[in-house]
DNA sequence: GTCTATAGGAGGATAGAC
DNA sequence: GTCTATCCTCCTATAGAC
């Protein structure tokens, strides 16, 4: 054994990372020191440095999921691209990427990434992958349930997509500068914005 | 004359200002420093801090607009307030609102803005000021809207505001992060979903 | 009013003992 | 693997000459 019990490095690193979101929601990735990390996490510096590189190393591992996460995620975007009904997909899949807006940490860890990302490669590559594959479902979905007579045919797809993806954001966004909003009891009125704005003819709320 | 001549002394401060804000929407206000400032406004620090007592007043003074500015805001929303048609007045209102997402810098500065003011009192106090007082104008125009017959009767008017405030949060959001997504080309579209939330039963997209 | 020079302090990262 | 102690860089803000 090289270095003794992998699963219990993993464990640390995990422990290191759940520690460090907290601090990058509420105070923002260059406002949180690597003391305040080492002190939530319980260890020292010389420690923490063990097991990243850098701070910056720790605040991507924060977005990037497990492998488990990232192939079960995989596989619902294919499974609703090959749906047989793809507005039912495509209600199902803003669903499954608004969800996540509940979580306590998740909005103020996005708003944050998306602003890193924008002087950091590294993180606008990682954060990437994710978008193109969530944007390219929406623009298949969108063609495929246009196709069908399901939504409005005078719609773009590729800017539609971008449309469905910034209503969602909207979500997380709203939810990390307004205490007041709530994005569980929200998530109706997205589905309602999403259903009229996609389906003028039909007024009523979505079935679902 | 105590301190020769105010207006040049304004000037000044505005030259820092416009200095700083390209520096602060590509770099964000932290990882901004005082040094890029004075080489960007051609001046020494000591000077820098002759207009301003720190990094952060620049950055407020960012986004205090002139009181010229404050007084002609304030009077289009009174008259949007006391408008006939409480439709068309909300359409000019987001209109207004979603114009400066085309200036360059602005959706940048807008998104740090949001950051910063979760960890600085004074900036959200600064920013709350102008966002409740557009929030109450849309929740009054939603409701004379509503009292018309003009939009959906059942749409909540304060959650309805927070929702359309959000879909113009969008526009700033997506053109900060999204270098192919252009806020004056995708206006139309915006008022579009605007219209089809309101009015789901008239289809066609807004008659401006 | 504007400059040069620097104080003063914080923070990321490392060295080396245990 | 984990700690303590510390280095070194960089940044805000000020002092004081001109």
């Amino acid at each position: 054994m090289r270095t003794v019990d992998p699963a219990r490095h993993q464990a640390r690193r995990r422990h290191i990372i759940d520690a460090a979101a907290g601090l990058f929601a509420a105070k923002g990735f260059e406002r949180t020191t690597t003391a305040e990390i080492c002190k939530a996490a319980g260890m020292s510096a010389g420690n923490l440095f063990h097991y990243f590189p850098s701070k910056r190393a720790v605040f991507h591992a924060v977005f990037e999921g497990d492998e488990h996460d990232g192939a079960a995620r995989a596989e619902r975007f294919a499974a609703a691209r090959a749906a047989d009904d793809p507005w039912r997909a495509l209600l199902d899949t803003v669903d499954l990427l608004a969800a996540p807006a509940a979580e306590p940490l998740v909005p103020a860890l996005v708003m944050e990434a998306m602003i890193q990302a924008h002087r950091d490669p590294e993180l606008e590559a990682l954060l990437s992958r994710d978008n193109d594959e969530e944007r390219s479902t929406l623009t298949a979905l969108l063609r495929s349930a246009a196709a069908a007579g399901q939504i409005d045919p005078a719609l773009d797809p590729d800017d539609t997509a971008a449309w469905v993806m910034a209503l969602i954001a909207a979500l997380y966004t709203s939810a990390a500068t307004d205490p007041a909003f709530s994005p569980a009891d929200q998530l109706p009125t997205l589905r309602l914005i999403v259903h009229r704005f996609l389906r003028p003819d039909a007024h009523r709320p979505p079935e679902r």
